[in-house]
DNA sequence: TATTGTTATACTCTATAACTATA
DNA sequence: TATAGTTATAGAGTATAACAATA
């Protein structure tokens, strides 16, 4: 009866995984859109990177970060640079302002939800710890 | 050392949470955008509710819910009816229509997560089920 | 008057199509 | 020619403001 268990607790673990997103969601308080936060995001994962590759990594389309980037450029979060040796890309990095409102806006993210955790109890704590890891997995697979 | 830990497990769990939330509105394939999916749940949770109650719920302002109904009236998945005693007020129901797309929705959905969780070991798994009920309670704090 | 819902209008985010500049 | 990015334009989803109907 594997499959049985796994479908019920398919449905269950989706349900709790995206209400507990939403909450998370809107306990946000920061005055950028979420591509906006999810390309400063990947641009402090991954260093400096052309518009074509910003686009690919969040799934969106050329015209789309274009406007992202001018955007992120103009509030000063982002710098964009000529490509040295291709004069048709752009090249985008994070600024130290960008930096800090990135972790400025995930210590307010955390704030939240470590404020939750505190009412928990020691062994529920455990579990979190331990399912965190294998939720990942499954979000790469 | 607890609130270390737990702003550390905040951060972790936050993101784990997030990407798989993320991954699996990927795989959904519904032709109904989220907030029209969330109403047809929601009327199935609550049975009846007005127009403004499930505006409240959906945390969506009156004149987005009224488009919304609108929507789904028009496809066969709600019904609209008078208030038996205020005129003003507008009720909403599922018909089996919508009440059969929220289940095949729901089935496609669990479908690609049950697939992962089959690749889990049995503790895992047991883990897994220990959590859900615990980021549910977490969402609703 | 106050409340419920609707209509009119505008804004944000994203997309496709057409265009410019460089390779 | 092909590619990287931009500009022009359109569509989906949601909001605020003004309005109509009912309490």
């Amino acid at each position: 009866m594997e499959s049985v268990t796994e479908a019920r607790l398919a449905s269950a673990l989706r349900l709790s995984v995206m209400r507990l997103s939403r909450r998370m969601r809107q306990e946000r308080s920061s005055s950028l859109s979420p591509t906006q936060i999810a390309t400063l995001a990947t641009l402090e994962r991954h260093g400096t990177m052309t518009l074509g590759e910003l686009a690919a990594a969040e799934r969106v389309q050329p015209p789309s970060m274009t406007r992202v980037i001018a955007f992120l450029s103009d509030a000063g979060l982002v710098s964009r640079s000529a490509h040295p040796t291709d004069g048709r890309q752009v090249i985008a990095s994070l600024t130290p302002a960008g930096a800090a409102l990135l972790a400025s806006d995930r210590a307010q993210r955390d704030e939240w939800l470590a404020g939750r955790l505190a009412a928990l109890s020691a062994e529920e704590l455990a579990t979190i710890s331990h399912a965190a890891p294998i939720l990942d997995a499954l979000a790469n697979s």
